[in-house]
DNA sequence: TTCTACACGTGACGC
DNA sequence: TGCGTCACGTGTAGA
């Protein structure tokens, strides 16, 4: 005789457990099936199949519960909405910090009227024979003297201004002059704290900052 | 294992139809059918409510799957994976863009150093009888003049810069002077395109920047 | 055919 | 008690 005894251990391992538990007694189905007799209990073949199914959906659920903060209910519809709710919620942030970024980065970005003023502050130089220049030296112990000539463009100095900050130079006297196409900086900076600032390093320093801005 | 044959757990589809076709599929409950005799059929009163619930879970799940972007396969479990997976992503995007911006506004963030400078430039200036002040006056068809008096904070001057940028203000002539706790800041600028600036405007909109950095 | 994914109706369990 | 939710085994449709 055939026993089935992996169909009753697969289908029985929760139904015994919580048999066990309540102490209800086992209760089991007999196969109905086309070829039925009573004796004989059968499975559809795919019955392990569709447990692991079953099983994977609900694993992932679980999963998906356990990244999703806000939680409402446990319900398996609950925790799809939920998620839903809270994906919104992300791309929407996403969208906002993305703005907010972009915004931030093109308080002085190039447009197309800022490029034609590119070319004409670029042709202005090269017609009146200004050529670039950064030129540093030492005042006193810890300031230095700091003059530049960069083309100009659209909120440069500001960038030029937020780096130094940014790399810990204080901006003491600051002089901006635009003319024929360029800008003329002249500042008096000094390190952080008082902290003092090597001469060829900084020359070295904003020469950087200028290609980048 | 004493399991009662008799009982009969799964009644299924075609049991259902056998049932209502002859009758006698039905063959006998022993235990649970509180009330099932052998010509009645219905007995899941929780058939509608669970085909809602099924629905509802379907649904809710399509709705995912319409708002994720990337989908690997239509599987329930594919969509809930995708999902995960796509929520990871997005947290790591909100991460990384928050950090940036953050990164970006701290530039000229406070420290704590920062904040004695503060109070030694405020404790400066009132010593010094320095009052802040904003004027603007006109000199041109298309240019103003502007004289700033505020106190003295890391980035300040950076962010005022930045912040003229961002409003269309474009500094033609600027001097920057570091003293007894104060910046002045006296000014020459226009607007974006040479456009006129109204004056109590830009003042306005002076003293608004500047109670904001 | 077999394989895969799904919807179905049902009993069990918790509140 | 009833209502809501779940896991179960099965039939079935598409590839």
């Amino acid at each position: 005789m055939e026993y089935e005894d992996e169909d009753r251990l697969c289908v029985t391992l929760e139904e015994f457990s919580l048999a066990t538990e309540n102490g209800s007694g086992m209760k089991r189905t007999g196969r109905k099936r086309s070829y039925d007799d009573d004796t004989r209990e059968y499975k559809s073949k795919n019955l392990e199949t569709e447990r692991r199914r079953r099983e994977k959906l609900s694993s992932r659920l679980l999963m998906l519960r356990s990244i999703v903060p806000i939680i409402t209910n446990m319900n398996k519809a609950t925790i799809v909405e939920d998620a839903i709710t809270y994906i919104e919620k992300l791309q929407a942030k996403v969208q906002s910090l993305s703005h907010e970024l972009h915004q931030m980065e093109a308080t002085s970005e190039d447009t197309a009227e800022t490029k034609t003023d590119e070319i004409d502050a670029a042709e202005d130089m090269r017609k009146w024979g200004i050529q670039e220049e950064v030129r540093v030296a030492q005042i006193d112990g810890n300031k230095l003297w700091v003059k530049i000539i960069i083309e100009k463009k659209r909120g440069r100095f500001s960038k030029l201004m937020e780096a130094l900050n940014s790399f810990g130079i204080e901006p003491i006297d600051t002089n901006l002059t635009t003319t024929k196409g360029a800008f003329l900086i002249t500042s008096c900076i000094q390190g952080k704290d008082g902290d003092r600032l090597a001469i060829h390093q900084t020359k070295n320093l904003l020469q950087d900052i200028i290609n980048e801005i």
